[in-house]
RNA sequence: GCUGCUGUAGCUCAGAGGUAGAGCACUCCCUUGGUAAGGGAGAGGUCGAGAGUUCAAUUCUCUCCAGCAGCACCA
């Protein structure tokens, strides 16, 4: 056979003979490093160390110094091990697939008993077993024909489904370790005994649809974490033990912002505290809307479903829309109507009075609409997706040639206000034409480019989503993640043709003609609920000082202080400072606890000392270091923090 | 909506086929205390809802409701 040269990383070259495998090359360079060698990279592929080379190539030999490689490899190899000690376990489990995912990986499992959490226990001491045993991992290519009909033998049906799914030109590959088999596009560690034995955890059980289809039966997702030493996977579970006193829900209890209960599930009870935060939060995006050339509007809630049938909303989420029915004593037929699931519709009405003029484009309609949905039970997740909730959404109403400024415009309105909020990155998704869509092609084809030309001026760092987008027109998401890493559309734009065209929206153009406008949706927080959620999870509860709901605790050390203590308060609220008064028969270690629990930016202490100076001790949350300040400074120092960002 | 798990005092949780317990919170009393829980006493529960099995159900079974995780959905 002729020889083929592998460069390695350090940019010496050696003569192989061709088909030679990394295993190989491995082991002449080193005993060691043959020993080490988790995989390679061969022309920046990732590779097996089984698979043959067969042309000059560049090679790097991976160990698990490698950490993307490594990791990769440990997460993968764990899917199998797990599927192979839940087959020795219950045999009668068909395989279907196991991927890797962010901190581990899952594999998917048709049985018919539900796996049970003890389960979990007994697939773990098995898979140590597996890792202690060593077991060599060998790989082949199959025929297409010889593996469907391995897998029609063995009863395995989900893997000759996915062998339907491999292209025609890709091989297929076998893998064993043991006894156990699994198709697999590879690579794989040499042996089981590479895998960390202490360092993985299973996570649980969960169900999931074969890719994610809903009208086949459901599968059985165990789900785990791994990571290359103990270490880092207690540090991982350390982590979510920490972004569980992140959760929103847990500080939304305990800073008292808001409630939840079965009779109105999926609806958020703000309570005094919350509703500060949210009122701050819309008064400064009042501002800003103004700022930024809207006008503000506000819609009905209860509207004939006549409206939501021309509109298209009626056929498509009539499922998800509360109806309200009214029986009227002379009516003819009951009135049927719906909470409004979206502000749209009934912007479009408002747009539509009077005849508009191409001198009133673009037109930026605002509403703080409160809407509601009946979301799936499953979607609920506390105050971030609910039933009933207010977006801070807009319709713009413009000519088409409009589109591009109107989304630059809109992007660095969006960025300024995620910056003052406390969220300087975000990301961005593109998303396109979904397979159920109104409009026409061409309609798309123009709404696509313009939106995201107009993006791509701004920025490069856009995420494709590719058949995301909404039924009458694609859109832009602004993404932020929670406590736990899970991501969250929050704002977004959305260019839609449809809806003018539908409700028969128009104006006069310059030419004297009647023309569509086009519609721009967009939200920049999204819904205050989910946006709230957010911003709680990314401050761990501390807010900034002007969103804090309780921004100053005046404490009493004595009784003796009581009346400087309302002296104080007063003080700040003339200020416009949020304070409360503590005078509670307590003592102060106490109340710093509870008010540091609760999150109050700054306590303010009172004894005798400062009744007699006229001062304060300041307290802030986080510090361990008390200040004394004379009253009438406090005073400005706090009232210049509580200054909105946009006031500055 | 689907699969699995969970539902006991305001919160966090223990408990058992014979109608319930802890800590914190709450109320009152003592304490006036200098920066993350001072001491004592008291009050507080149709054990998520309904049905069934049983002499007896909060405990076992079923149905429903809600929550949690994931999947699906997200105008």
């Amino acid at each position: 056979m002729a020889p083929i040269s592998l460069t390695f990383p350090d940019g010496n070259a050696r003569d192989y003979e061709a088909g030679v495998t990394p295993a190989k090359v491995a082991a002449s360079i080193s005993k060691s490093l043959s020993k080490k060698a988790i995989s390679a990279s061969v022309d920046g592929a990732h590779w097996d160390l089984q698979w043959p080379i067969e042309h000059d190539a560049q090679i790097a030999i991976h160990t698990m110094q490698d950490d993307a490689q490594a990791l990769e490899l440990i997460r993968h190899d764990f899917a199998h091990v797990m599927a192979r000690a839940v087959q020795e376990i219950w045999p009668d489990t068909k395989v279907t697939i196991g991927p890797v995912t962010e901190k581990g990986w899952f594999y998917d499992f048709d049985r018919q008993e539900p796996f049970t959490p003890e389960d979990l226990g007994q697939i773990e001491a098995k898979m140590k077993q597996i890792i202690a045993a060593r077991d060599p991992v060998r790989t082949e290519i199959w025929d297409r024909d010889r593996a469907i009909a391995h897998y029609q033998e063995t009863g395995e049906p989900f893997k000759v489904e996915l062998i339907d799914r491999i292209p025609e030109d890709a091989p297929i590959r076998m893998y064993w370790h043991g006894d156990w088999q699994d198709l697999c596009r590879g690579p794989h560690l040499q042996h089981t005994g590479q895998l960390p034995a202490d360092a993985f955890k299973l996570m649980g059980v969960s169900g999931a649809y074969w890719f994610g289809d809903t009208s086949r039966p459901m599968l059985q997702r165990v789900q785990g974490v791994a990571f290359k030493n103990r270490e880092d996977l207690k540090a991982h579970l350390n982590f979510l033990e920490e972004a569980a006193k992140r959760d929103h829900r847990r500080l939304g209890r305990e800073m008292d912002l808001f409630h939840m209960q079965e009779e109105a599930p999926g609806q958020v009870f703000w309570h005094p505290n919350g509703w500060t935060i949210y009122t701050t939060l819309q008064d400064y995006m009042r501002r800003q809307q103004q700022a930024g050339g809207y006008v503000e509007v506000n819609t009905p809630q209860v509207v004939d479903r006549k409206l939501w049938e021309a509109s298209g909303h009626w056929e498509k989420y009539q499922d998800n829309m509360f109806i309200v029915e009214v029986d009227e004593e002379h009516a003819r037929e009951k009135a049927v109507n719906a909470l409004k699931p979206m502000n749209c519709p009934c912007h479009v009405q408002i747009f539509n009075q009077g005849l508009k003029s191409y001198r009133d484009l673009p037109l930026r309609m605002a509403e703080f609409g409160s809407c509601n949905r009946y979301e799936p039970s499953g979607a609920l997740h506390g105050i971030m997706r609910v039933r009933g909730f207010t977006q801070d959404d807009a319709h713009i109403f413009c000519e088409e040639d409009q589109i591009a400024e109107e989304t630059e415009k809109f992007i660095g309105f969006l960025s300024s206000i995620y910056r003052d909020l406390g969220f300087p990155t975000f990301r961005i998704k593109f998303s396109d034409r979904p397979d159920v869509r109104a409009g026409s092609d061409e309609i798309w084809d123009k709404a696509e480019k313009a939106l995201l030309d107009a993006t791509r001026k701004i920025t490069n760092d856009v995420e494709m989503n590719p058949g995301e987008g909404a039924f009458y027109g694609p859109k832009l998401e602004f993404v932020l993640t929670d406590a736990i890493g899970r991501d969250w559309q929050c704002g977004t734009l959305q260019v839609d043709f449809v809806l003018p065209e539908r409700l028969d929206s128009t104006y006069i153009g310059r030419d004297g003609a009647k023309h569509r406008p086009v519609m721009l949706h967009r939200a920049t927080l999204g819904s205050f609920e989910r946006f709230i959620g957010i911003l709680i999870e990314e401050h761990s509860g501390k807010l900034p000082f002007w969103i804090a709901p309780r921004q100053v605790v005046v404490a009493s050390i004595t009784s003796d202080a009581d009346d400087y203590v309302h002296e104080v308060v007063s003080e700040l609220r003339k200020a416009g400072i949020r304070a409360e008064a503590d005078i509670r028969n307590e003592k102060i270690n106490y109340k710093v606890r509870e008010h540091s629990v609760g999150k109050v930016p700054v306590i303010l202490a009172i004894g005798h000392r400062e009744v007699e100076e006229r001062t304060v001790t300041v307290r802030r949350l986080g510090e361990k270091q008390t200040q004394v300040a004379p009253l009438a400074e406090i005073v400005s120092t706090l009232a210049e923090e509580a200054t909105p960002p946009d006031h500055l």
